[in-house]
DNA sequence: GTAATATTAGAATCTAGTTATATTTTGTCA
DNA sequence: TGACAAAATATAACTAGATTCTAATATTAC
């Protein structure tokens, strides 16, 4: 529904001319790069105006609020994630040790870009429809990885496996993002989880820090 | 810690009259009720220091912030929901069953009382140390009673599964509140993570609705 | 080359939480 | 019972930041 490129007031099926593609793009680039040092929270919209040179009636031309302009800013970022959490999969092993793997990587791809974990808390607890659309982009991203790795496994099951461990990252991530959990507790919690959720029976097995 | 009795000005060990300790009961009161209607943001601080009878003054001499009248409220709420998921055991089953049990009671308080789920959301993304003491302070009180249904398992093993279904449970709550998960959607997903995490291997097992 | 649409700089709004002030009440204790 | 300190009250002031508005200028489309 929501392309990437159109928003508020365009007229229907208009697209955005190059220039006003950059323009947006470039607000969307500020408004990343500021949340590498100070979360959501102490960005102030006209900052990020400001830093894209563009003046504020502009910013909000192209999105309705501070809060569509972040979930551009994690749409766009859930598309690195992708790649970054597929890229150098786990030589050869059990669906337990792969999945732990790229959960893992998940983990990782967040420690870098910490405030973004605050963001998508802070979306997650938004009334605004888009903010659903954004967070059900970002877990499609991750459940299609997710799935991917326990192919062998019967479909159904992967499902019900994943929701859950989509779930304990969810939190583990909140929990860690206010403090109240190291991010060795973070991998901890997700190595214990996919312990006890994938009996690993047969081929899987390894090395498992279960304390 | 933090007395539940003493809060911000109060000069050291002074506890407070019996008049003040009514009127802060007082302010806790109107807030929790205020929650039945509407959601912690909606809440102004003036409309519960005059729900309460109380110079808005008054108030903010109980409570720094209306983060941690709030706080107050869960805490205090805490307490009844100790007694609430307790009561009434599950007859005589596995610890699966039971733990399956006191989880569905967990939800079923927080669908008596939608906004205090929010609520919590809310305090997870607060960088008030506050917020983590009484997070905490929740979780002791339900981690308590899911270890308690699981007593024949190994100690160690129970935390581990008890810290994911936590998990599990936050999250979910937190994606209902949002109104991006049905409630149906949150029974369902504990149920599903109960049975993947603790294989009812010996006298568990019962019906749980997999799909 | 002109009308329609965008952009700009900056001021003006708005909303709530929080603080401050001046006044009155209440509680304690000689 | 009178005086002083601590609390409470009513109300106004202060803040911060998102959002909206305005008048002037620049672009774009046809």
């Amino acid at each position: 529904m929501t392309s990437t490129v159109l928003e508020a007031g365009q007229s229907e099926g208009a697209l955005l001319s190059t220039n006003q593609a950059a323009r947006r793009q470039r607000i969307v680039d500020v408004a990343m790069a500021m949340l590498e040092e100070r979360e959501f929270e102490r960005i102030q919209v006209k900052d990020v105006a400001d830093g894209a040179s563009v003046a504020l009636g502009t910013l909000y031309r192209y999105f309705s609020s501070k809060e569509h302009l972040f979930g551009e800013v994690l749409v766009q970022w859930a598309g690195s994630l992708r790649s970054s959490i597929t890229r150098r999969p786990v030589p050869d092993a059990g669906p337990a040790d792969r999945l732990e793997d790229v959960l893992h990587r998940s983990v990782r791809a967040f420690e870098r870009q910490p405030q973004l974990a605050r963001l998508v808390g802070r979306l997650e607890m938004s009334e605004d429809p888009f903010a659903i659309d954004v967070l059900n982009r970002l877990d499609a991203v991750t459940d299609e990885v997710y799935l991917a790795v326990l192919e062998e496994l019967d479909a159904d099951e992967a499902t019900r496996i994943v929701r859950v461990l989509d779930a304990v990252l969810d939190s583990a991530l909140r929990s860690w993002s206010a403090g109240r959990l190291p991010i060795a507790g973070v991998y901890g919690l997700l190595s214990d989880a996919v312990a006890l959720v994938l009996p690993t029976g047969r081929a899987a097995s390894v090395a498992r820090p279960t304390v």
